[in-house]
DNA sequence: AACGGAACCTGAAAGC
DNA sequence: TGCTTTCAGGTTCCGT
């Protein structure tokens, strides 16, 4: 029963954790997910939904998976799940390609921040980076992607990689703009919109964000 | 195929 | 104080 973990690797949200005999072990955190070491022998703490009893370098360890919105999945499979394989890019191991953006973007007439959401696109990115970049691009995220400017790809991809630093130095969960609806744009002063796309609240700033039209 | 909207869950915060 | 409503860092499903 016992097992020896070979690999564990990132792409987007989801987790892999590969095992010597081939099999895995996927996770998504979903919204309120996380892993958290514990003692083999601590009781389960609220919303605990799993636990993995490891040994390492001689010590054993408990790694309890807790997740109160029960969003997140953790899936065992003997081979590499759709959820996985559909994924697109991570940007943080292949970086941010202007040119698979840009493609993405042309071929689409949905809002540009539902595209960056998709994580065929880009794995990762959710509603703060999205938003975030969008702003710093000064790309409203309503604009149909097939209508973006010359220009624009380049500048979301670069809005990006800026976002995800800044959430990689984490200043504290500080945004430009997420969560800050109502309160003056940091770049020009207008108050902050919100609108809702795909279900998700995206922040702008109608001042400095323009929106692109097609015709 | 593509789009908007609801559904899935719980809990913290805001509103009354 | 306490009950109700709103909202949340994500994804999937369903009807049009």
């Amino acid at each position: 029963m016992a097992r020896t973990i070979e690999a564990v690797d990132r792409r987007g949200k989801w987790l892999r954790v590969t095992m010597d005999d081939g099999s895995r072990l996927f996770s998504h955190l979903g919204m309120t997910g996380s892993w958290v070491r514990a003692a083999v022998d601590a009781p389960p703490r609220k919303s605990e939904r799993a636990h993995i009893d490891v040994v390492r370098r001689g010590r054993a360890i408990s790694v309890r998976y807790v997740d109160s919105r029960r969003f997140g999945r953790l899936v065992a499979a003997q081979r590499d799940i759709p959820d996985w394989t559909a994924l697109g890019p991570d940007p943080l191991a292949d970086g941010v390609d202007v040119r698979r953006l840009s493609q993405a973007f042309a071929k689409s007439r949905r809002a540009v921040k539902e595209i960056l959401m998709d994580q065929r696109v880009l794995a990762g990115i959710g509603n703060i980076l999205a938003t975030e970049a969008l702003w710093a691009a000064r790309v409203d995220p309503r604009s149909p992607g097939a209508a973006l400017w010359p220009g624009d790809a380049r500048a979301v991809a670069t809005g990006l990689r800026r976002a995800i630093a800044r959430e990689l130095a984490d200043r504290d969960d500080t945004f430009f703009v997420y969560g800050q609806a109502g309160e003056p744009c940091p770049r020009c002063g207008t108050r902050l919109s919100s609108v809702v796309l795909g279900g998700r609240t995206s922040v702008y700033c109608s001042g400095c964000q323009v929106r692109r039209n097609t015709g």
